[in-house]
DNA sequence: TATGAATGAGTGTTCATTCAT
DNA sequence: TATGAATGAACACTCATTCAT
């Protein structure tokens, strides 16, 4: 065993610098285009270890997910269901902000996510068997806000195209949208949040209100 | 031993077959899972033909989005921004319903775009500046309906983040969110053309009026 | 097409340059033991072209057992029950002569099969069910001269382990048999067929002539 | 965590244990198909153990041939060359039983020596140095019952080849012979038994009368 | 235009072996 | 003695691309 009591200066164990690799090269290339090579390298280990940790590049691929989108999951739900979004702005705004910060450091997570799902099935049935389950999780705090029955389609699907989608767009592509546009960071973000309560809190409130 | 004398109807030339059957297969696997192996053959050509074409894998992405992409964006401007969705409920589910059945129709192209935008840059600068171009036409017809100046950037990133986003993703998301949850076709566009209409229109017309 | 008139200098074409490149080196080196990248080596060709068309290392060993094994059953057969073995120890030395030439010029298919029929089961299973059939086959000559059912079963049981298995020893083991004990291959050769005569020869006379 | 305070009956020394599991092991896929990692699992050690102890594959498998085919050989010598064989059937058959017995417990053993013994050379010389030595040995008892020099050769290559050879065979195919004939044990033994001796020992014995 | 054959440079994976403890 | 972690060198196989015809 390496590093009994863990060297300060970010040499963590290697299981986990290959996690972190492998998660920032999928980001980049997507998962077809990511080079296990390449993810060696930047683990600073030697290929073969990653195989003795994870058996395959696919295995490594659902370890990404299995721990990490069921945790930004568990942050987003209390989040966007906090009902101080719709008592007043300040608050909305505050809350969006606390919650872009968090998914920002995510990004690499929701990128991997968003390709793979992206992919037509059947390439893809196996990945989102996992995301359906977990925003079946998700949804369950949705559904406790929901009193008529014939609402509850309505607001899962609320929640996630024009909820979730569209914040987790705008962490993946907020970067580029600033190159292409010529934007700073705080001036897009502020827009955006304040398109975001405009859209999706206005119509959220609507459809909870009356289901009270 | 391929039609000698191809039959004028219904044999697509050899190709237009090519680009058909790289488009069908970069939307399953995406541009690194693609094989010019498979292309090939659900174009039922051999696979040097394509390089006869289109001299590489990645000049025929290049050839599908050329074209394409701005005719996506050419039906999407005047559609989003006709003035009816604000009158009447009814003008704009009809105005929906016509822009989703455009667009499924053009569903594999926005896989692969909205895949490869979200690689990591610098691996996605390239596409990004086709898109930048774009976009900036497709603004051009939000510009035009704002006055404050101020007001322009935010239209923009709303148009984006809370319009084309949600929009895209139902059109790649809902075959997998109905086998996900069980939903059947017609319910589910119902409750999403509701939930955009409800989000995203009201916000628009919001901010469009206050710019009158 | 490469070679349309086959020149005459051992350019032989391709797929068949690596068929007899990986019959010698799986014969030096064992199935497991040879190297894609050595057959590709010795067949002059591209270690891809072997793929294109033998489809794994593994096809590629059935590939050389389809056609030779059963085409030297096909010879061993008629040349091991003419009846002439048994009239006169000459006719039955130049049979064994022919026999033994015609063997040895496929000794490396031998060393293959032999080889590969000794792993322990179920490793073993696939390539033993390809033999069976064929041995059946061969044995359909011996059936045909036994008269008695008793004694079918132990015709084959002779013919295969004091027969088949003693030549092929043989024509697998003389080499080495030379250098290890010093004898010059005319000597070997004429003691064995000697042994195999008084041995296998004597023992199938008595057989088939109670079957008579 | 492995047994601390070895438990002297029935856990075997760890050492023994790896000998015993890489003897399965070669046996059942050859010694290049053999796995390290799988000699370690099925020994139940920590497959770096096996090097502490043998200092490599190959040395592993020396060691397994170093005390065992010495022994198998020694058994062999007297067995055959008892002269009872020529007395009467029934002694013969009891004999043949017996050696069958013994031979069959050290399949695996056999298994490996043959395939090994196949490759072609200059790949197999060293494993057949081993066995010219054994072989040696073992045509002591062989040469003297011979009188005649010129016999002398003759009765080892006769010895070999359609007495060892065949024995050894019988060991090692007469399972996958009994799954692929649909024989069962007793009847498929009492048939190579009966052809064994009306050709091996009928040929040896007439060669022996000659020689006294 | 069209093809079957051929290839260089990888690509994910395996494996015998070694190291630190 | 014994182990979990680590590695260099291969390994079978793939893939975009080119060539000859």
């Amino acid at each position: 065993m390496v590093n009994h009591e863990a060297p300060e200066g970010g040499v963590a164990a290697a299981k986990e610098r290959i996690r972190d690799a492998a998660l920032r090269v999928f980001a980049e290339r997507g998962f077809d285009g990511a080079r296990v090579d390449e993810i060696a390298k930047r683990a600073g280990v030697n290929k073969a270890l990653i195989y003795y940790y994870y058996e395959s590049k696919e295995k490594l691929l659902d370890a990404i997910f299995q721990g990490s989108v069921e945790e930004v999951l568990a942050e987003l739900g209390p989040e966007l269901h906090d009902t101080r979004i719709f008592e007043d702005e300040a608050a909305a705004v505050a809350i969006m902000e606390r919650l872009l910060d968090f998914l920002e450091q995510r990004q690499d997570l929701l990128r991997i996510f968003l390709m793979e799902s992206m992919k037509r099935s059947p390439v893809n049935d196996r990945i989102f068997i996992l995301i359906a389950a977990l925003l079946d999780r998700l949804f369950s705090l949705v559904d406790s806000q929901i009193a008529r029955p014939e609402d509850m389609e309505r607001a899962r699907v609320m929640e996630f195209f024009t909820g979730l989608i569209p914040l987790f767009s705008y962490v993946v592509h907020h970067e580029i949208w600033m190159k292409a546009f010529g934007m700073d960071e705080a001036r897009l973000r502020a827009d955006f949040v304040r398109s975001f309560i405009d859209a999706h809190f206005t119509a959220t409130e609507m459809l909870y209100k009356t289901n009270k």
